[in-house]
DNA sequence: TGTAATTACGGGATACGTAAAGATG
DNA sequence: CATCTTTACGTATCCCGTAATTACA
């Protein structure tokens, strides 16, 4: 079958009007320009130059096919740049998926100077809380709070979270503050159902060592945003990622306890098929995420954590 | 560089839908195609397909290219078709180049019936006596009357020729009929200045015996057609070339002696410039020719040659 | 478990360069 | 005689198939 690079030898000899001179300048030997021709000529059983040992000239059909080469070389050229260039800007659909709720909280106030910075691209954001196969669903990054599983799925760290231990400084005033994590089971604590092990809150100390304390309340629900607004009502003590109530706890709505623990919380992660080529939209996108939670999240940012209200654990 | 059976390769794994698809389509094991793909993505610096190991689906950039290369691929086989059925059918220019009184007497007359058996070929007859470099000239064909010598073209053997004895019946009447070569040295010989070795006729009796005999005469003419006014005129004997004076003889203007012997003439050819691929329109000018002189040329055809006068050499 | 994509490896086809021959100005 | 085209020949490269690996349904 013809091919490419005859197309491009013929081209350059008839430019060059010779096998030599255009062997000269491929870099390659006149045999092999010779060869090259000859092909070419076998392939479309046709005569493209009448030659001597001296000279060569093109034949009509020749001259014919050459202005038709030319034009596919550089429809080649063209459909090359082309993808190079959409490679280079980051443009076209740029699908994502997210939780509802950290999505809405720490992500969608910044998407305005995402999509001024490039323009070129329509932005399609979804906002999901269950997993979804990026390759089924046509999603170009998915971000996700969780611990990392395996997965056919490169994931970057865009933030690390923890969660806080907190109520409404009413809540506090009226019940007292607790100072070690087994105070804790003197509280009316605000379940999540959706961890199995939602009625064990454990808290590692500054020695490294993990306590489970067995938590209780009248309230359990499947929802964080119910619990906040439940611990915003001084309904009782929740134990929410820093990333949902850190404007909270910033603003003093609700006051955090036991800073001195830790307690476990997922990362927040980027993720996207993985290519050796990755797409500049993709990239851009995942760099603006990384940029927004860097050097450190805002919801760490310095605030009241603490409650001034010093009264001792309740009765 | 980019190449055609990589974009070959790229579109059937689309429409296929997989790598193993598009394998079994082309004859293939997926690991060439795996690679194919592979490498054209590494030339193009981007990515075409998001892949895991079960399926496969085209980017966004992908999408695009795919469309670029449908139309490049189909202008690469327009391409080849155009070539393939120029090259079918006899068309285009066709530049003939021949001795202007051999054309004038046996091909002009022949040339309507050529030019209506291909209408799509043009004709552009050139009738010069003097050798030309049909590269050099741009002439597909060249007509010649020569004995072959060395060449880079191509020569086909359209008609032999042979050189007769010829004068006017009125001149064997009043010279008398001359039996055997060497009578003719007591004739009136015109001479053609043209051939160095004018003043001698060369004749081949019927047992192989090749005889010189030196002839004379009052006129030497470079000019073959002048030879013939001039026997035709009764001024003398002439050796001419049966392809030129094979109509007077038919019709009895002038009459041939000696015809047991053989004089030397030069064949007619087709000649034209060597390829692997002849092109149509040239191979049936050619195969035009030579079915215009076969099986026998028709200066050869049935006609009386022998004058009817039996009268002995003149004194 | 079966199928799909990828990668390592060995063998064969392809294409190059070198060299020589033929030819032309 | 210098240069251009073509062909023969040896070699290096490329590319394919086989087989093994990994991943996914």
């Amino acid at each position: 079958m013809v091919t490419f690079e005859g197309m491009r030898v013929f081209v350059k000899v008839a430019e060059a009007g010779s096998l030599s001179g255009a062997a000269r300048l491929l870099g390659l030997t006149p045999s092999a320009i010779s060869r090259q021709i000859s092909a070419l000529e076998d392939q479309l059983g046709a005569q493209l130059f009448n030659r001597t040992t001296r000279k060569i000239a093109l034949t009509d059909v020749g001259r014919g096919y050459l202005e038709r080469c030319r034009r596919i070389l550089a429809d080649v050229e063209e459909a090359s740049e082309a993808v190079t260039s959409l490679n280079a800007t980051p443009r076209g659909p740029l699908r994502v998926n997210m939780p509802a709720v950290f999505g809405r909280l720490h992500i969608a106030p910044a998407l305005g100077a995402f999509m001024r910075q490039y323009p070129d691209i329509t932005l399609d954001v979804e906002m999901t809380d269950q997993f979804i196969d990026p390759m089924a669903e046509a999603v170009d990054v998915l971000v996700r709070i969780a611990e990392l599983k395996d997965s056919s799925l490169i994931a970057r760290k865009l933030a690390s979270s923890r969660r806080a231990i907190v109520a409404s400084p009413a809540y506090w005033s009226e019940r007292g503050v607790p100072k070690e994590p087994r105070d804790l089971m003197q509280h009316d604590c605000l379940l999540y159902s959706y961890l199995a092990a939602g009625e064990h809150w454990r808290l590692t100390g500054a020695d490294g060592v993990e306590q489970a304390v067995h938590v209780s309340g009248r309230m359990r629900v499947n929802n964080v945003s119910t619990i906040r607004y439940a611990a915003l009502d001084g309904l009782g003590v929740a134990m929410m990622p820093t990333w949902f109530v850190g404007e909270d706890l910033r603003v003093g709505r609700l006051q955090a306890v036991l800073n001195d623990y830790a307690a476990p919380a997922p990362p927040i992660y980027a993720m996207y098929p993985p290519s050796r080529h990755l797409s500049p939209k993709v990239r851009a996108f995942v760099d603006f995420l990384s940029g927004l939670f860097s050097p450190a999240p805002r919801w760490e940012a310095g605030a009241p954590l603490a409650p001034r209200a010093r009264g001792a654990s309740a009765a």
